[in-house]
DNA sequence: TCTATATGGTCAAGTTACTTGACTGTTCTG
DNA sequence: CAGAACAGTCAAGTAACTTGACCATATAGA
């Protein structure tokens, strides 16, 4: 059970220290579980339904995240190509920003850990874990 | 960020899978943030300010978090010897037997790990893990 | 000691990120 | 070309928090 709370805690940690960047660097109105969406999105696009599956939400629930965001400027509905029923959501040039910035702060944060225990280290705990649980949820079960 | 996914990835696999195995030992009315509540209390109890900052929330959170394993038989409030103010929260037995279902379980699962990449591995992933977080937050942050 | 401030806890109300349920329009399947 | 499956939306409900106000006790300073 320690290490359960010891894993949470650095997911929670690294969580927390990456929103923290991302709102340094200027986007304020946003929460961890929209970088994830951000995730999927960034490679063409995605739709609300497949947003939910990577989420592990329902279909309501992602598709209300994909209004907020944008609503906010960080993508955009699009008609999709090939099925009349679905939308293609695709960031925009400040979804896609936001991304980029996301993607500095988790270098500054895993770069603290290098420091702490070296490259390799940081590397073969990656590995490690994903192999332990590849198709793990993203969000919280609590 | 993939790191980061990693992370999330298996702490939720990790969580779920103990609160299913704590559910299949007869405990189906707890969620895993109650675990890290009872792994508080196990040593001695504590009061709800202190369970407030072990959890990361207010304590007016948790309260009505005592509140209710109370109610569900597995904890007591007792008065604080030696300040009358605080009341000091105490597992019950029932709140023990489930602590250890919850240790169970997780041996369980990480066994299962083990099998996968070598008690030793495991081992030093979780060393790992205890020195790059120490403090981190418990409960998600998003 | 007496007063001021800090602390532990509770009560009440509000917020948010979800959920379930019902429905429309489109696409597959036999 | 009917009927099931599926993408999405609208509406309402819910659970786990939060903020704010308050009381009782404890601690520190004059």
């Amino acid at each position: 059970m320690a290490l359960s709370a010891a894993l949470l805690a650095v997911a929670g940690d690294l969580t927390q220290r990456i929103n923290d960047g991302v709102a340094a660097r200027g986007f304020t109105d946003i929460r961890p579980a929209h970088g994830f969406a951000f995730a999927r999105l960034a490679p063409g696009g995605a739709t609300a339904t497949e947003l939910a599956a990577h989420l592990g939400v329902t279909k309501q629930a992602a598709s209300q995240l994909v209004d907020e965001i944008v609503r906010k400027g960080y993508a955009e509905r699009r008609p999709h190509p090939g099925d009349a029923r679905a939308r293609l959501v695709v960031l925009t040039e400040r979804g896609r920003a936001c991304t980029r910035a996301a993607e500095e702060a988790a270098v500054d944060v895993v770069g603290g850990w290098a420091e702490l225990m070296g490259e390799g280290e940081v590397r073969a705990l990656w590995g490690r874990l994903a192999r332990i649980a590849p198709h793990g949820p993203i969000k919280p079960a609590w």
